[in-house]
DNA sequence: TATTTGACCAAGA
DNA sequence: ATCTTGGCCAAAT
């Protein structure tokens, strides 16, 4: 199935392009809204806060498009620790070679 | 049905 | 650089 477009519910699509983003990188609210068409920034955030509930899903992967960390139910901390964990060095609240590793997903088809 | 609430964002001051 | 403001939109009240 693919979550761009689909008839899924806005939570889902955004869970399923969340389980996407690789190890090791990470993607922001902003990207995960305009690779579903929409500008609902805050109901992508929304969405993750909801559903930290499956740890299939990796949300501490999607952090704020200025390169901050965002936010994260189980506190910044925890969030931090997890990216160091897969070498995603975190400094003052901010994601270090941001650019670098940001994940972003293809426009079109696949 | 209407209002409120956010893990947001961009632009101003 | 930090703070405020207005805008965004799905979900929960």
């Amino acid at each position: 199935m693919n979550p761009l477009r689909s008839k899924h519910s806005f939570s889902v699509r955004v869970l399923t392009l969340t389980s996407r983003i690789p190890r090791g990188r990470v993607s922001t609210y902003r990207e995960l809204a305009r690779a579903m068409g929409t500008k609902a920034y805050r109901a992508v955030g929304n969405a993750l806060h909801a559903n930290p509930h499956a740890p299939r899903i990796p949300c501490h992967r999607v952090v704020s498009a200025d390169g901050r960390l965002g936010g994260y139910g189980r506190g910044p901390k925890v969030k931090a620790a997890l990216l160091k964990r897969e070498g995603v060095v975190v400094r003052a609240g901010r994601i270090m070679q941001f650019q670098r590793i940001l994940f972003c997903f293809p426009s079109r088809r696949g």
